[in-house]
DNA sequence: TAACTCTTTGTGGATTTCCGTAAGGCATAC
DNA sequence: GTATGCCTTACGGAAATCCACAAAGAGTTA
């Protein structure tokens, strides 16, 4: 089993949980931290000290506060992480459950579990953990079907910058113009009515106001 | 101290968190729900068996399952449980910062504290635990000015409710023909779309789609 | 009562959204 | 090659919105 693993967590009550989840499991060396550039360093003194974490299990939203941060979020960490230590295991152990973003996780930064903290989030962060020791990708049930076909037909970063730019009260105009002058495909109004009709349809939303709040409630914006 | 607390959170790694911290504060008897339905049947077991629950700890959002409870959000618990034990301590704890939410459940249902889940919120917790029980109301940092500044509350029912049934997906047509039918005044067209105008002013919003974003993000809605 | 203010309601018109249709580009399959 | 499907773009009309102004009603004050 592993014998160095850090936890990084912005929330203390959750970090408390999974430490000691971790001390059950008979894990000897376990390290926390609440701060994503925390974390970094910790896995370069490891590496530097010759004695490497071997697992790390981080949130993806850490709350921002009086200390301005390099890595800015749980994806970030993911990504400096995986560049600097390609041997490191990685769990991602976060609310979030769109299937969209697992997917992009595991095919951006190949991680080696995903977890969704829910009801019984620590009993799949134990299978997880036992899982990626033995080299196997693991999903929590949430969203054990992230990457089958079938759910292909999911939003993608497009039509999330889409409808961000509508609740910031831009009109289609607006945005087919910004598009043009960033260019971002496709620009035309015309394509982005459809782009948004689509959505309103996939979304049952009456009308581009309803999108937007549907959307919101979602936490997709 | 308290003798008999309640904890009502539906992730099992915060539950587990905040047990352990009541256990450090030397509370003889805990238990734990992770369902609003099963809070509300130990509550009205405690009561039975006349030994009731001095504290409930509870938090906002509980993640639906296969089970379909009748109460469905920690609110819908707040209510019942101050509706029915006027005399039961409630501590809401949840990673809700909006203060307009923080207001709305001190001014309905006289909740006795509401603390911020965050890097310092089991902390924050152990504070709440020792206020209410001197009676005193306790709110973490991050919404303690949640009763000071009530300057913004110039917007009224009649507002919110406008703005609840445009982030439904309804047009202003249909909203009017709603408010006459119900004997809402003003139910015209041009007094709905002036009440709007007005309101998009206030919170300067380009349109309507922004205006349902800004107050949804805000918590009014 | 008259003057004043505030709110509701109505009207017209510019702008934007909504929705269907159609043309053109581009890749893949036959 | 041609056919097919998918996507972008364009255009036009209906519907909804945004906005300015005017009229009617209700309440207040002098």
């Amino acid at each position: 089993m592993y014998e160095k693993v850090l936890i990084a967590e912005d929330m203390d009550d959750i970090n408390k949980g999974v430490y000691s989840l971790l001390k059950e499991l008979g894990i000897p060396e376990i390290q926390q931290v609440q701060y994503c550039d925390d974390a970094h360093l910790k896995l370069k003194k490891g590496v530097f000290d010759k004695d490497p974490f071997q697992l790390l299990i981080t949130d993806l939203s850490f709350k921002s506060d009086h200390r301005n941060e390099k890595l800015a979020s749980g994806e970030a960490l993911v990504a400096q992480a995986r560049a600097e230590f390609p041997k490191l295991k990685i769990i991602v152990y976060s609310v979030e459950d769109r299937l969209q973003r697992v997917r992009s996780l595991i095919a951006n930064y190949k991680i080696d579990a995903y977890v969704c903290k829910s009801r019984t989030g620590l009993k799949s962060l134990a299978e997880a953990i036992k899982s990626t020791y033995t080299n196997q990708l693991y999903l929590s049930t949430e969203v054990s079907n992230a990457l089958s076909r079938k759910s292909e037909l999911e939003i993608n970063d497009y039509d999330i910058l889409l409808i961000k730019h509508l609740a910031k009260g831009l009109s289609q105009d607006e945005i087919s113009h910004l598009f043009k002058q960033k260019d971002i495909s496709p620009s035309s109004l015309s394509s982005i009515e459809k782009h948004l009709n689509r959505l309103r349809i996939q979304f049952k939303a009456n009308n581009a106001i309803h999108l937007v709040a549907i959307t919101k409630d979602l936490g997709l914006i």
